[in-house]
DNA sequence: AGGTCTTCTGTGAACGTTCCCAGAGTAAGG
DNA sequence: CCTTACTCTGGGAACGTTCACAGAAGACCT
């Protein structure tokens, strides 16, 4: 019976009051530490809540204040990044951090299906979150139209293509691809290849571009190997499929690092010594990077910066303040690969 | 002016009743799918729905009905195994597949500080979500706490001591790291150790049992290193100690494949050859057995199950069906690396 | 014509808070 | 003793839905 009734319904701030013989007005006061509020009733509010097992309806409480305290993260990956890629797991902990610090509560979102997608664009609309942070979306996601058309608070971690008047946070990718590459060039080699990777955003085709700007004259088409997403598998078949184009390759440029990983794989399976024979730079500065051996040269990108980054973004929107977007600078790690 | 009052306001079912000319009820109606409401009517609404700009607020349906339609998954782990274990993904991806399918949006909450884990536990409480799958809890979370005062629908991935009474998914770790110390023995091998992790938790002092359990009389405790954490770098500074301690060893189980792969890299660049000098097993089968060379043999243990299973037990609670405690099974991967 | 069933619509009553205002009581200041 | 100010408390109103119920209108049968 006792436990029936506990499951059947809750404590309610009407329960406490009438237990503490005051009324609902003070008991609100108390459990949110407001002024106003004799020792006395704050004592008796606290004996009741303890005695009828009162805990807040937060979603009553957010009906009425018309805010929710959360902030969402929407993640829109491919199943095998959200294991391989460092920086996902970074950029999380980074708007976590922000936002715990603030007090909200970030609330991470995965979408996988079309379905999840609407269902997560429901949750946005719905007032359920304050603001959102979004990972790596693409133009056609109903997400972005959401957060447009309402409203949202909202920035962007990268910068997708068509995709207007929302802040985002990112990084030079094609800038920083430049820079390695020329890097790599600058240790004597000059037949470099790449593995290109997710050339349907913005990151990948930027790594591109500036793969070809360092390169120049020395660019050949026949030596960039395209793959769809940054993954240690691919970095292994990619790497085979340039030695069979070119085995005197001397140099490659991985999309990121842990593409370099799998590439070091199948360098060292061909019985090719890196640096001597080959050089390898990466991309990102993740984990992977200090694993390989030798250890990676790469570019450093702060992913957890990136994320502490949105948040803040989403958090000056919700205050009112501007939110300029933001480019986030990159360095080169140079390492024993190259 | 028109921007400020979208901003400002948010057109409510009352403005598309108005709007429409009819009533609140028949606008419910339609916005829910309902039966019993004309084609006039719902033409009308749904012109008057685009025209006001009209989207529904969760938070009051919520409220009246008493369920939120969203299940939390709660991750309580350091820093580093959020980037480095990739049997976190594969639970989250599994449990998103199940309520995905029944239509319950997944919201993950990461617990990284001793104040997200009380803005989380609130969170729980206040009705913002119907129930909740935890990885990885200490017993001493006031997450476990609020799980039970509370009865909230909730199941454990793992099966953290001292939290009865609330449904888990496990594996038999003990069994399993018996069955593969016992298939390493069989190689021939006599002077085998173990880089045990997490011994705060079930999974890393079962494995260190079943190790134990199938050594024997070959156990010796001195060739056991201990570490906090499932993790590359542990891996490797595990190995080279335990090299240290005992050169001529020919055998290791690590807890975890990320700790193999770090184990092998020390092993490699100590000159040794596996698995001719030593041979190396690891648990999980993450992504990693499949990345080192030679490939590890290690304990196939299903993650995305685990977290399919868990979404599984929680539903059944919020639809008042039994859900029971139950153990995966897992097998012995047997590869290159023994 | 009267009855029953079905379809459709409108409206009051929740859901559990917070916010705001009014009023009572007390203290301080002239 | 009258203001003025401050502290404390209670309760109405609102937040934006869904739900249950009642009643209207039409179809169909006897």
């Amino acid at each position: 019976m006792e436990s029936t009734r506990t499951r059947t319904r809750r404590a309610t701030i009407n329960d406490v009051a009438s237990a503490a013989g005051l009324s609902r007005g003070t008991v609100s006061r108390v459990v949110n530490g407001e002024r106003y509020v004799s020792e006395d009733a704050k004592l008796a509010v606290e004996e009741a809540i303890l005695r009828v097992g009162y805990v807040r309806n937060s979603v009553a409480r957010n009906l009425v204040r018309q805010k929710s305290g959360a902030i969402g993260l929407i993640i829109h990956e491919p199943h095998s990044l959200l294991f391989e890629d460092p920086n996902i797991g970074s950029i999380l902990l980074g708007a976590n951090a922000v936002l715990s610090a603030a007090d909200y509560q970030l609330v991470s979102l995965i979408i996988d299906s079309e379905r999840d997608s609407r269902r997560v664009a429901d949750y946005l609309q719905g007032g359920l979150v304050d603001g959102a942070v979004i990972v790596s979306a693409r133009a056609s996601d109903p997400i972005a139209l959401a957060v447009k058309n309402l409203g949202v608070p909202a920035a962007f971690v990268g910068h997708p293509p068509g995709i207007p008047d929302i802040p985002y946070v990112a990084i030079d990718n094609a800038a920083a691809a430049e820079a390695i590459t020329a890097r790599l060039l600058g240790t004597g080699r000059t037949r470099v290849g790449m593995i290109a990777c997710a050339l349907d955003r913005d990151s990948g085709q930027d790594r591109l571009a500036g793969f070809k700007a360092a390169m120049g004259d020395l660019f050949d088409p026949g030596l960039v190997v395209e793959y769809p997403l940054y993954t240690y598998g691919f970095g292994l078949e990619g790497m085979q499929e340039l030695l069979r184009r070119r085995p005197d390759l001397d140099g490659v440029f991985a999309a990121s690092d842990a593409v370099a990983a799998g590439a070091m794989t199948a360098l060292q399976e061909s019985g090719r010594q890196i640096p001597a024979d080959v050089g390898i730079v990466g991309f990102d500065d993740s984990s992977w990077a200090l694993r390989c051996r030798p250890q990676l040269s790469t570019v450093r990108q702060p992913a957890d910066l990136l994320g502490k980054r949105a948040a803040e973004l989403v958090l000056a929107q919700i205050r009112g303040l501007p939110s300029p977007a933001e480019v986030l600078e990159t360095s080169v790690m140079w390492r024993g690969s190259a």
